[in-house]
DNA sequence: GCTACACTTCGTCATGTGGCGAATTGACGA
DNA sequence: TCGTCAATTCGCCACATGACGAAGTGTAGC
């Protein structure tokens, strides 16, 4: 009951199914698919974790980026049914078309240019540094 | 999307997992489900309608009952899939088994006893009318 | 009509979930 | 060893969800 839970939870979630719909065209690291969907990394990375923890997607380490990728054949006995329905009507959804349109953009970018910007756009990346707010030192409780 | 969202985010809590496989045995009124589950009617009530909502289940009034059913060519494209998921492991989950096990103690018993159960009145208890519900003509459309 | 009752809807509460920014972690390169 | 930076974790907030009891709805039967 647990995996079927699980697997059907995270990808019932429309930012997460937006997710999967990019992986289907082979894993990406997490900056590329915040760059797609526009939204903060912690944001991505906790979307990430919970297709992990469905054993719906699978990480590897490459570096200093962490590449995701579906795993259909992982440990999740619903996964290969919960990724086999996506592959239906789901490709006519204009959002998923929009993103898979944007993907292609992102996929031309080196991660190397593409992770120095922020989610927005890739349109600073002539600024060798942004304003980024320092960490100021904080008590600990 | 709103489809496919709307099917695993409905199939995807337990306890309408669990009545979705109630349902797998035939179709049955509310006061039946709400007998295994040993939830309050509102609860049942809400959970079903999510269900309907979906296009997992159909519900079709009987007399003063409601019996809903499984719904796998409904206006849902992936209910038919969702309902193909539910056939899997699941099949060996203890709660699930165990809910067949009360079902079938459930189906014993005459609509009219067991929905009486809650009331204090017992007076109409012994009406010996209308055993079971189970498909029989449908008087309105 | 009226009552009984199966079911739904409403109001409310506790908990879960998705979002962000800030701080932390871990690998690379100087 | 130290800084950099992708990614994660933490803390917080707004909102969604699941539970219940109470009140409302609709049908059968008197």
């Amino acid at each position: 009951m647990r995996d079927f839970e699980l697997a059907l939870k995270a990808a019932g979630d429309p930012t997460r199914t937006r997710i999967l719909k990019l992986l289907e065209g082979g894993g990406l690291c997490v900056c590329q698919v915040q760059a797609v969907l526009g939204l903060a990394p912690s944001t991505v990375s906790k979307h990430l974790a919970i297709l992990k923890t469905a054993g719906l997607v699978e990480d590897q380490r490459d570096g200093k980026w962490i590449e995701y990728a579906l795993a259909p054949e992982g440990r999740n006995p619903y996964a290969k049914s919960v990724l086999a329905m996506l592959r239906g009507p789901l490709d006519r959804d204009p959002a998923v078309a929009a993103d898979r349109k944007r993907l292609r953009e992102i996929k031309a970018i080196p991660l190397m240019e593409l992770c120095a910007a922020t989610p927005a756009r890739a349109k600073a990346m002539t600024l060798p540094n942004r304003n980024r707010p320092r960490r100021k030192e904080r008590p600990r409780a």
